[in-house]
DNA sequence: CTCCAGGTTT
DNA sequence: AAACCAGGAG
């Protein structure tokens, strides 16, 4: 079937040209979430040069608290949006202190309350951090579905989740959608000449 | 739906 | 100059 032809293409790929990041071989919940809050609107690369030093520096929420917004706001000035990003920061390490005793919470609902944290960042800390079967729908996995499979906004969850169960890690899965659409499935200049998927892609072109 | 907010890419 | 970047809030 198409789901399953489409999964083992894109791994294939995958194991040979997957993009690697700091955060990717980090596990705790913590961690991953603040990737997550870094990486909005942000070039991967950028984070990249940043997110090591960041991550040793401010290892729990307690340490953003510890270090107040206006050393934070030092540490993120080369990402740039430092201002607002650090504010971002101490209100959601706030949260986590006095309402989850530091600890990032499990339940989805619970993340999404989060201030700076919606569906996506939500997603992206249960599959990396906790584990869970879910899908990664950002900008660039919803237009590699969207061109893929030739459907708009609703349908592509759909899609995604067809696709996640053909794969035995939704981890592997998710970071390999998440590469292929930055790397080949490109939001510019698609390289669907050399595009593994291009017999299976409903918005294959001459 | 609009705004956010700055660096990088084309 | 314009589009784009691992989105989220109002």
């Amino acid at each position: 079937m198409w789901e399953r032809e489409v999964v083992g293409r894109l791994l294939e790929w995958w194991r040979s040209n997957r993009r690697v990041f700091p955060w990717r071989s980090v596990r705790s919940p913590w961690l991953v979430l603040l990737a997550g809050v870094l990486l909005r609107k942000t070039g991967a690369k950028a984070v990249s040069q940043v997110y090591p030093k960041l991550a040793a520096k401010y290892r729990s929420p307690v340490e953003v608290l510890r270090a107040g917004a206006k050393e934070l706001e030092r540490d993120l000035k080369p990402l740039g949006m430092y201002r607002r990003r650090a504010k971002e920061l101490v209100e959601l390490a706030e949260v986590l202190c006095s309402m989850y005793g530091g600890r990032v919470p499990r339940a989805r609902e619970e993340l999404v309350r989060l201030p700076g944290v919606g569906d996506y960042i939500a997603s992206v800390v249960l599959c990396y951090a906790y584990g869970e079967a879910t899908p990664t729908i950002d900008t660039n996995t919803r237009r590699l579905i969207s061109r893929l499979a030739g459907v708009d906004e609703p349908q592509v969850r759909e899609v995604y989740e067809r696709l996640l169960k053909e794969a035995k890690s939704s981890r592997e899965l998710n970071l390999a959608m998440l590469d292929f659409a930055a790397l080949v499935c490109r939001a510019r200049g698609p390289r669907c000449g050399s595009c593994p998927l291009a017999g299976l892609c409903s918005a294959r072109l001459p």
